[in-house]
DNA sequence: CAATCTTAAATCGTATACAATTTTTGTTCA
DNA sequence: TGAACAAAAATTGTATACGATTTAAGATTG
């Protein structure tokens, strides 16, 4: 009755395959990488993802293409209307509003989490990433520091080895930044890191609570520097009109 | 400079297609319809979802299944393994407690908001979901009245009127159902009713914080329902020995 | 000259076909 | 008998092709 195990069974068996439901294979290295355009605001919302031009600058077909732009849909990055195709999304006022009611839930809670199990190397790379995301600022490279300021959010996700509330954090910081791209209104921003140092020194305290309140100032904080008052709307309509 | 704008145009800007990510057309279609096998049970975890089958059943090309797959597989209701298809995806433990833990944190805050902004259809509404629930449950059909409770839960979500935290708790109560399915340990769910109708009367007292603390207490009770104890792993590895 | 209708181009939705991989089946040999 | 190997069948991954819808351009008319 017994059948020798199959070569590929054995693979499954022991490979940790939990990447959470992504496409596989060439789908996700697309995927991956007009996420990082996106992220990086070298893509700006609104922009047209046509599927062949897509397709042809990566050198795939319009099917595998299609797969990464409905994954991108799915974590928020990416509008997909029928019949008209896809675009970065651009957020609105109200999701910009929800997005960060949801962070400030849950980023608080999964802080606590992360202070409680956070090891010696894991603070290494947090420090690490916090350097990284000074020296951005210092060179004046903005783009780079937002992307580099939301990694930090997704590092202390994985730390705290929830894949629920992992996936949650990585599809509310995508988001965050096209909303921060959209509607950032503050000049300034020192106080990100200002708060990314105080959560530092909580997590090598192993704070939970600290952890947790800092977090929670930090994104009721970022929330307030957004400017989202409606009257933008009419404008971007505008530029809309122009450069779509 | 003006041009006539395009029918097609003029209705997007009206309707309201905030519908969230979700395929269009006919891959939303069978999107639903396993969706629904799925938390009806019917559709048992693990097992196979083959794009062929699934296309002749409903009469589409494999195209259009492989993108309802995706869509679930992004909801969790769906594994994806390379090279291998499609399965109902069986969560595992750690899922399982990651899912109740992400509940107990969500659901109480939705609960609060939806307090506060209940209107009396909708009061109306939920008194016949409930209603529905209680009959299922008298008739013995255990896995609609477990369909309807989790339909409880999303009605709340949507009564909140955040899309955001709808779409999570959406995601949640499906895996849930799964979970359940796998891994329920309590013969009686008279306990889920109880906790239902007392958060009717919460909201009926638009008393958010009642209800936030209900909806706490009610989703830690379901957590503790569960036979999360690792043993049955080898029991399950069997019976799928010899079901798959 | 502006608005409307008609026609052409471009783009998406879906089906089908072929290549790659896995799974099963059948055979051989110790 | 049971393990190891080889070939065949089944299934998924990807590309391409065609029909449907949208968008843009051009002609027409008041």
């Amino acid at each position: 009755m017994t059948r020798p195990v199959t070569k590929a069974a054995l693979d499954r068996s022991s490979s940790l395959h939990e990447v959470f439901a992504l496409p596989e294979g060439r789908a996700l290295e697309i995927c991956l990488k007009l996420q990082a355009a996106i992220l990086e605001h070298r893509l700006a919302p609104g922009v047209k993802l046509s599927e062949d031009e897509v397709g042809e600058i990566y050198g795939v077909s319009r099917t595998v293409v299609r797969a990464a732009l409905q994954a991108l849909a799915h974590s928020g990055l990416v509008a997909i209307e029928k019949n008209r195709g896809a675009f970065v999304a651009k957020p609105t006022i109200r999701e910009a509003h929800e997005v960060f009611q949801a962070r400030a839930l849950i980023e608080p809670a999964v802080a606590r989490l992360a202070a409680d199990l956070i090891t010696d190397t894991q603070l290494d790379d947090l420090r690490d990433h916090l350097e990284a995301e000074h020296d951005a600022l210092h060179a004046g490279d903005m783009s780079r520091a937002l992307f580099l300021s939301g990694g930090f959010h997704t590092e202390i996700a994985d730390i705290a080895d929830h894949r629920i509330y992992a996936g949650m954090v990585r599809s509310l910081i995508s988001r965050s930044s096209l909303i921060i791209a959209l509607y950032w209104k503050r000049s300034d921003t020192a106080c990100e890191s200002h708060s990314h140092h105080a959560l530092m020194d909580a997590f090598e305290k192993r704070d939970g609570a600290a952890a947790e309140s800092i977090q929670k100032s930090h994104i009721i904080d970022l929330h307030s520097g957004l400017d989202l008052k409606e009257k933008r709307a009419g404008g971007i309509s505008l530029s809309e009109a122009l450069t779509v």
